[in-house]
DNA sequence: CTTATTTAATTCGATCCTCGAAAAAATAAC
DNA sequence: GTTATTTTTTCGAGGATCGAATTAAATAAG
């Protein structure tokens, strides 16, 4: 190799071929079932080559025939009965391999098990005290688990072929490294390689609010479809962001830690060890810190847990000064968030996930509050903003289409698939 | 179309032709003469795809075989004399197309016409008092200059492809509409559409700190290859960032304006006319005001000369405590600017350039100050600086390879170049 | 009940692309 | 002059896509 050419991925015509039977897998993962003629529309081939291309996949087991269910939703294409040959549905196999999603909270531990088609095989969480865990039971612990879980699953379960753990904290671009983590004391873990090591299947890391945003982006694409940012305010306050149809990264890492610009030189103690970041002021220990009174220089042990910040946002709206003020403080910090966000990014619509959102409407006109005035780009004054206080459902929710997504660019498309 | 499948570009076999010929085109971008046997090495092409694509390129005039010169720093390969049969460069052809580069600033515009092989086949420039002009003339006034350029130009000369034009301001991403800009009070301008009427070829706006990455980027890939952002330190403060290779922009602009990142609320006046922005201590004119005392809550109306600057410097490498304390001033806004794009991209190898960068030693270390302690991704302290203390050349090297690059992805390379 | 109509899916031939192996070309060394 | 070496071209094989024609399967009409 002499240039500077990276030598993009698709060049030879083979490659074409697999690239095709990828978007047809593709475009099946997100409508669940799909005619020949539809597959043509929806990845512009042409018919012949979806003939072609889905009679080798069904060979090789990666697709079947489904029943003709007259699609959930069919505005455009006729409905039910017609004139002509009926269309006959194919759909992803089940059987033609699974895959885990890993969750992984403060609180607990859960694993999804979901097959090819993008149906929960079978479910199993257990309480983590994460924090007390030596770094080698950690990986091991989580191993158990879905070891547990693949042991209950029926018989004609494909074989586990990819993992996606979301986690909290900072991962490498490539999810092999977890760099930082609220829930352990070590740092710089290559967890990754270690699950993949006793689970025998290849396994990523991902950032918690990018799993929630992966969640957003493929469950409601008509609101976040194109470009947009999810913030999750929980525990602590993390970003996850979609530009131009794909999750942003950073450069080494997921990155978008919002949750950490500065916003008071000198002010609260963050959990990351900083002073002034807008977590200190805009994550559920901060709120809690600000309306029960306590030392803003002290990261409390223990995390408040959902009834706590329950009890605050009732107080707040029950009239309470103190709580109200706990709010404000941080709406104005989330609303240095926002705006720096916008700053950097371009105004885009913002998905408020988490317990922060319980109190939605008390702290949403002073983040706005700090959008108005002028500015160099665009008007940031329309922004739209959506909040929702559940988060976990989310979390897994993105893990699972992650992983599903991460296979179908790793899965052989040629070879007969087990099952 | 019924998938959300955006239909990605290549997948029929002829896009597979065209985009291999693209690639050979790009590689003879960045190194000016390669023999063909290089070309399958660079590309990742069998010798025999090459040996086509390039007959084939020849024939219809986008490439010469030129005189076997020897490369100009050639390692890996056999230098000049050797057993065999001698390799035969293969360049672009310099008539196959022209593009022009402007470079408009609030001093001067000027207009770089280029030829297809990347050398400049003449210049032209005019002083620019841009803010008087109205919106219309100021179009006009450019397309003249280019034109009296063009008028300028020898014999054989491609016809003009491609133009890049460098401004300072918001742009779309799209490169059409300049949003906001320091030289005009208009606001949304087409500008792109206007030249592009008149002068009857591609026009495409880009930021000018993005221009200057993507010089640095080309020129010097060794430093600036992979992930970096370019910090220009002038009038006003602009970045552009290279993130995975490509120019990093926003959801709907060129973004990342980390100048407009805020960093004291209520505090100094910015051009943008808003208060505390990075941009109102660390530009020329916040440093200006420092250093002479003037109101903080003005924008001097016409902008500080090199002289000036330069005259600062000195009074502060002299000693002088009101100098220095703006420079320490600009030191912890560009500190805070940068510890937010580390927050936000991770710590990237950063260059300074612009008048900015001539008093680097002295608010440097006071950047670094800010970067130390702890944090929740990579360690901070490695990161790498430089200083560039000139702009404008570094603004039109980035408009012409923008330019050539815009070309290379636009141009048809099936049919017959003019010439 | 038979026939026409309509839509879906497959088959077939044409064209195009890339690649590997072999041949041709061009020079240096002996 | 012959041989060795490296570059470049040629040629045939193997795939891939596409459009047109064909086959398949159902409904509507007479």
């Amino acid at each position: 190799m002499v240039g500077p050419t990276p030598a993009a991925a698709i060049q030879r015509s083979d490659d074409l071929r697999r690239q095709n039977k990828r978007r047809i897998l593709a475009a099946l993962r997100v409508q669940r079932a799909l005619a020949r003629t539809e597959l043509a529309a929806a990845t512009g081939l042409s018919a012949s080559t979806v003939s072609a291309a889905t009679s080798e996949l069904i060979a090789t087991g990666h697709l079947v025939e489904a029943d003709l269910t007259p699609a959930p939703d069919d505005d455009t294409a006729r409905s039910a009965g017609g004139r002509g040959r009926p269309r006959v549905a194919l759909s992803r196999r089940p059987g033609a391999a699974s895959v885990a999603a890993l969750t992984i909270t403060v609180n607990a531990i859960q694993v999804d098990l979901v097959d090819f088609a993008g149906d929960t095989i079978c479910t199993r969480s257990e309480p983590s005290r994460t924090g007390s865990l030596a770094q080698a039971d950690f990986a091991s612990r989580i191993s158990s688990l879905v070891e547990t879980a693949l042991a209950a699953a029926p018989k004609g379960t494909g074989p586990l072929s990819s993992v996606a753990v979301a986690v909290q904290g900072v991962v490498d671009a490539e999810g092999e490294v977890l760099h930082w983590s609220p829930m352990s004391p070590h740092r710089n873990v290559g967890l990754a390689a270690e699950l993949s090591r006793t689970l025998g299947a290849e396994v990523r890391l991902a950032n918690d609010a990018d799993m929630i945003a992966a969640a957003l982006h493929h469950d409601e694409p008509e609101r976040f479809g194109g470009d947009f940012a999810a913030i999750l305010l929980s525990y602590g306050v993390g970003m996850g962001m979609f530009l131009g149809g794909t999750l942003f990264h950073g450069a080494r890492t997921s990155a978008a830690e919002i949750g950490h610009v500065p916003f008071e030189a000198g002010g609260a103690l963050c959990r990351c060890g900083r002073f002034g970041c807008v977590e200190a002021y805009a994550s559920e220990y901060g709120i809690w810190r600000a309306a029960t009174g306590a030392d803003p220089r002290v990261v409390p042990a223990e995390p408040p847990d959902r009834a706590a910040m329950a009890g605050i946002a009732a107080r707040a709206a029950a009239g309470d000064a103190c709580a109200i003020e706990a709010y404000r403080t941080a709406g104005r910090a989330l609303g240095h968030a926002v705006l720096t966000l916008y700053t950097v990014f371009d105004p885009v619509t913002v998905a408020f996930v988490g317990s922060g959102a319980l109190a939605f409407d008390l702290w949403e006109p002073v983040v706005r509050e700090a959008l108005c005035g002028p500015s160099t780009g665009l008007p940031y004054e329309g922004a739209l903003f959506y909040g929702y206080p559940e988060n976990i459902g989310l979390m897994s929710r993105g893990a699972v289409i992650t992983a599903l997504s991460n296979l179908d660019r790793t899965i052989d498309v040629d070879r007969l698939q087990s099952g």
